[in-house]
DNA sequence: TGACTTTTGTGCGCGAACGCACATACAAAT
DNA sequence: ATTTGTATGTGCGTTCGCGCACAAAAGTCA
């Protein structure tokens, strides 16, 4: 956990397809500062320049919850992508979810408030594991949405004194999914609609079309 | 001038190039408030959702500055990218840029103040017109960048007095790009070098590799 | 058990942007 | 030239998050 998986402006010698786990993407400010841009678990794939053709990113991929996955070399996977048929078509539709999921995020930040966003976030993840907790402090979850430790103390307090979430240190469990749902921004069901939606596509269409 | 081309959730029956003049991605909320999560002049292309196979999007593409565009109507584009070659290599590269666009609003959005983003989002514009003029009122520019119309008159304000902007009613002139570039954040920078990389590899590159 | 480190809690002043109200200025049309 | 509609200027209270300081609690290790 804490691993950088892709530094800024370093060329993507290899992508990673999650199996378990989740790998933030982080865009680095020159102060140090940063934001969260997007969360990618085993729906999607970690380093889309390598099929773009970019080579890299100005950004940051790093581990934030530990898990396993398979890391192909970005030459082979560039060569499997520009077969075509059912893999480019694929990984076509999960960039597009990826780019709703940024834009999202974009929106969020001028929007939304901090214990919205935060509620967005715990949500994102949870989505992306197999348990309700999130073994993080709050310092690094502040550090991921770009935040205040502080702003994030007192939005945790709120939705635990509405008993949605509970936690200790370095450790936040969602008791009350639903209700956390129900007190996020809409930001959440926008990526995750849409997220279903076009990985439907890829289940229903055959390797011609 | 404030066209919709595209609205959310649309089928995509076409496909923008455009000569001149600027359309603006914008991302909106249910409550009718929204921010833009990026600019397309003749750099770009207008619909990637359906190179990507998604058919739509959840958001809305406005005319922000007239001008004229290759309308491509979207199954034409959609055999022409799978094809491979120049083409979809070029449009690849584009969706990167695109996508880094769309992730540096994301932070800009975060981190800096209104000031700095205006300063942005004049040098994104003007990088895409032919003059150092943007036609549009203050309040047509607050409703793209998703803040109030009394922040944009208070920012454009600060630039007057420091001489590096001029307005009258309903439009904005340029006079100091230079120190434009000065009191802007990086987020410019880091957009604009980042197309360059990448359409500095179009054109070095043949089309078999 | 006691000392130490890390994490979380909280108080307070500051600055930025919001939200509203209303004043002023500009430009086109009659 | 006057009217009218639109655009811009500005004042003021509110809200939200920052930034700093420091307190309290929870683990960790000797």
């Amino acid at each position: 956990m804490g691993d950088v998986l892709y530094e800024t402006s370093t060329e993507r010698d290899f992508v990673y397809f999650p199996v378990s786990g989740i790998v933030s993407i982080l865009e680095m400010l020159q102060d140090g500062s940063s934001s969260e841009i997007a969360l990618i678990g085993s729906e999607g794939m970690v380093g889309i320049s390598v099929v773009l053709g970019g080579g890299h990113q100005p950004n940051r991929a790093v581990v934030q919850s530990a898990g396993t996955a398979y890391r192909v070399p970005a030459p082979a996977l560039y060569e499997a992508f520009h077969r075509g048929g059912v893999l480019m078509d694929a990984i076509l539709l999960y960039i597009q979810a990826l780019y709703t999921q940024v834009a999202q995020m974009a929106v969020c930040n001028r929007h939304h408030n901090l214990q919205q966003q935060l509620s967005r976030w715990l949500l994102l993840s949870l989505d992306r594991m197999d348990t309700n907790e999130i073994a993080l402090t709050q310092e690094l979850i502040a550090g991921i949405l770009g935040v205040r430790r502080e702003g994030i103390t007192r939005a945790a307090r709120v939705l635990q004194d509405q008993h949605i979430i509970e936690y200790r240190r370095g450790c936040i469990t969602v008791v009350d999914r639903q209700r956390l749902e129900e007190v996020c921004c809409e930001c959440y069901k926008v990526v995750r609609n849409e997220a279903e939606r076009l990985s439907s596509r890829t289940r229903t269409r055959g390797p011609t079309n």
